[in-house]
DNA sequence: ATTTACATTAAAACAATTCTAAACTGTTGA
DNA sequence: TCAACAGTTTAGAATTGTTTTAATGTAAAT
């Protein structure tokens, strides 16, 4: 199976339906081999500059979130002007650089699996985010 | 010493005078009993309908940010259009209720203490936060 | 081919937050 | 007492990220 063919399957299921443009959002998204996080505004840019294309911010913003609901993408949580999205969808936490405001995958090595021992009653647990904010030693809280 | 007394230590070492505006901010923020979250518009809403005292939103919100830099509040990190602040500043954790919007804190007995083995080279831990995102048994991850 | 449903787009609308500039207040010190 | 000044408040404007709108375009199905 090709590229084009998992992207199309993907944007299918997504309730989308392939078209160039959307063709292309994927290409940016999952050809890499390596997972990473972004926010609309650079997604927006990596299309306008490696592929000089130029697609609606309205297009992307609807096909970003049409992932995210089937699960091809993941927000994650973070107090800031923008949202952040992660091309890899398994189980991790983050660490979160205030230095540079940079997004970093926490492996396996780096903490312990969090365990919950009570929930709220009557409610399913649908996901557990550990973000850890990390600034030079000299630095202020953020 | 009395409320207004302390309300005045609070905001002087936040570096901020104690001003008729302020006192009023921090009556909302620290007489309750119990800690709380709150956006900026709940507190805005609250200080009108409660206090029926119009604060222009420019001193709200620089006289949270001046609180939260200081420690006397906490930002407490969800993604959403909003921030989110809590009056308990204590090491703790949240439950998120998607299906109502509601922020929970965790008690201790609800969560095990997280354990991060490894940390970005030449940082410091700023802060760890755990978000447990909840909701119906019968409803779609958001 | 024609119809129909979905897409794309620029632009407008919107909401949270920050900035601005002018008026105000309180303190200090002549 | 009063002038000067540093810090405040405020309404409104500006900014930024995101969503909606409405017109036009395109692809799939009959």
């Amino acid at each position: 199976m090709n590229n084009i063919s998992i992207y199309t399957k993907k944007l299918r299921e997504s309730g989308l339906r392939p078209t160039r443009q959307r063709l292309k959002i994927c290409e940016v998204l999952f050809s890499p081999e390596k997972t990473f996080h972004f926010t609309i505004n650079d997604l927006t840019k990596i299309i306008g500059d490696k592929l000089s294309e130029k697609i609606s911010l309205a297009t992307v913003y609807n096909t970003i979130h049409a992932f995210k609901k089937k699960g091809y993408l993941k927000e994650i949580s973070i107090n800031s002007d923008k949202s952040y999205f992660d091309t890899n969808v398994t189980e991790h936490h983050h660490f979160f650089d205030e230095d540079t405001n940079e997004l970093i995958d926490c492996g396996s090595d780096d903490i312990d699996s969090v365990n919950i021992k009570q929930n709220i009653t009557g409610k399913k647990i649908k996901s557990v985010e550990v973000l850890i904010k990390v600034a030079s030693d000299n630095q202020n809280q953020k």
